[in-house]
DNA sequence: ACCTATTGTCAACAGTCGTTGACTTAGATT
DNA sequence: AATCTAAGTCAACGACTGTTGACAATAGGT
């Protein structure tokens, strides 16, 4: 029982790096990069602002950090062709949300402007989204059925959430879930049958 | 010949006010809202920055005005439905612009996490944007069908133009076009023929 | 109990930001 | 030519930004 247990240091460096991590995760999901600053990235995680750059060395790597591995479309992409769109429609557009939850796409997005920021997601998105995704696709023209599904995808988030556009934010999550799967599913399709 | 012809005035109002408006205009498309200060565009304008101020009121209402009837996509919403989805996928995939040229759209997805920005682009978005294309689309689930279009479009650009990913960057502007068009003549016509 | 490396605190730097008010100048009117 | 208003200039405000270095306090190993 008495393995190590967490000596419940009052001074512990990891669990400090991981708070101030955690932190940025909401902040960033919330505000996006430009709109945060390390002062109330220190606040929220209790810390002074100056252990920022002492434990990641500045904003933009703590930002890498944050955005390392965390975009993942692994999940979606299984053995059940068919059934991708109806699966990924319904997550992106059912999908609830605690506020203070971590959305990497939507931190993404609200990032996307910031040249700082966004040397960081280029890769994230290139690696961690449209390569995997190109490469389950296969077929004709895989990354560029992978680049649009991804523009869907992001773009449904930046104007729903983002920029709450009323048409999206009004309409019935079973109507957008309609429209969109299909849609979605004629890119894994339309590779595979034909270039049409 | 001898109408009003300006009578080339050292001092004029009407002339620097817009001399900012179209700086504002290059401005905002190639950094975004939160990525441009005032003092930037009364330097691109060659005027001094107070004038901003003295003219529009605040960056805030420079914005406004500079996205204001900015968003028109009525040049699209034309008889031939049946062509839609290809000419929309043309212009927006292959259209070269000049490298100051005023692009609303990009304007717009820079400007999108910055909140101040966000109030603006939103009635722009959905009166500009979203409204007159539902009522053009008719059908059902118009709404949700013009939202997903518009996001399907505003995604393409933020991920080629402003995050830069190499899959659509990288892909040939005729696979886009070929793998875009049909998507969105599919949005056109999956709201006439039956909501399946 | 001392020593030392680790961890946390604090203040300040050098910028930038949007905005404001007082000032000077130009141009048209009388 | 004198006057007065419109137009442009300038400096500064207060707040905020990311980052840095010197300092204080704690904890673990001896």
């Amino acid at each position: 029982m008495n393995a190590i247990v967490e000596p419940k240091r009052r001074r512990d460096a990891a669990a400090t790096r991981a708070g101030i991590l955690e932190a940025a995760k909401i902040a960033f999901t919330q505000h996006g990069y430009d709109g945060v600053g390390v002062r109330d990235i220190a606040a929220r995680a209790g810390v002074d602002p100056a252990l920022i750059n002492r434990y990641f060395g500045a904003k933009q790597a703590l930002f890498a950090e944050v955005m390392a591995g965390a975009l993942d479309l692994a999940p979606f992409l299984t053995n059940d062709r068919a059934g991708f769109g109806e699966r990924l429609a319904q997550a992106f557009v059912t999908t609830r949300f605690a506020p203070d939850a971590f959305r990497p796409m939507l931190a993404m997005m609200r990032s996307a402007a910031s040249p700082e920021a966004a040397a960081v997601l280029r890769q994230c998105l290139d690696d961690g989204l449209a390569k995997p995704l190109a490469a389950w696709l296969g077929g004709a023209d895989a990354r560029a059925r992978a680049g649009l599904i991804l523009a869907q995808l992001t773009g449904f988030f930046t104007l729903r959430t983002v920029l709450g556009v009323s048409s999206l934010g009004e309409a019935s999550e079973e109507a957008l879930v309609r429209q969109l799967a299909p849609i979605l599913q004629l890119y894994v399709e339309c590779g595979a049958a034909k270039a049409g």
